[in-house]
DNA sequence: CACTGGAAAATGCCGC
DNA sequence: GCGGCATTTTCCAGTG
């Protein structure tokens, strides 16, 4: 070992402060997958009321576009559509 | 629609209740997103203490599985690199 | 190992087999990237051709579909999208 | 309509632009999709043959890196599992 | 300002 | 048939 101190181990001052971030990330990305299962309960929940769980991600995501953003995409959408047949 | 009341539209009721599973979805994809980024955040702090980010994300994933599984991955991977000659 | 031959290595059986999967995938995982490659030409071309890129890969999605589903999503989506007050 | 030609439509020069530029794709795209099931294959081929389709992905992927990369990589993944008993 | 690499989201697949 | 997992795709930030 490349020191003469009395201590838990090798490189203990470097490995506890990998193990500190290990936990930290690990605290956190705990937090976030809890969030993640609420939010998958509320889609079934919509679900179960009766909504389309597909439809309302893609009306949600259509929400945070700001206005001018989500018109154009609609127009130029229905626009395609025509052109192609699909409408 | 179900009633006679004067009121903002039609549908109200569905429509209303439609709003508030958006909300309630938005509400927890904010929560989310701040979770992330705090996340974000550890692993700079890590690195700009001489961590490598990447390989620090390549431990955690290895501490979350069950010893018998990151046994098996370890050996495994150890026995078709030297059949490669990758090591 | 399985015989006396002199020889590369040990477990050259084996060994000679796993390398023989790698290059074969590979080989395909080359060509898949090529495709994809093109894939993307396509669509710069088609963006430098005054299309919207986005927007035609929305499109190309509802082709994809079959006649009934695709009806049954868009008038799906409009509804809630006026259930929302965001048309 | 901006002209009086006979005709199939209206916009029809930029209906069948966008038209073919959907079939390019679409042609690109299923020949792609050949190839992942190809690939598919494969895996399954060297599975059935006994070898562990999740760490054959693997050292393809490090087969991948160049030689300087991948020893960086295996041997700071070696030093922190030490750090954190992992190995 | 295009481009690469990496994170997040969406889709599809498989086992239960 | 459905939930969970893996892959794919999309998005974005950092970089040359």
């Amino acid at each position: 070992m490349s020191n003469d101190e009395p201590g838990p181990g090798h490189n203990s001052v470097a490995g506890d402060q990998l193990k500190a971030f290990c936990e930290r990330i690990e605290r956190l990305e705990e937090e976030k997958r809890a969030i993640a299962d609420d939010i998958k309960d509320v889609y079934k929940e919509a679900v179960g009321n009766g909504f389309d769980g597909k439809v309302l991600k893609k009306v949600i995501a259509l929400r945070a576009m700001d206005k001018d953003d989500r018109d154009h995409l609609l127009s130029t959408t229905d626009l395609y559509m025509h052109a192609l047949g699909l409408i």
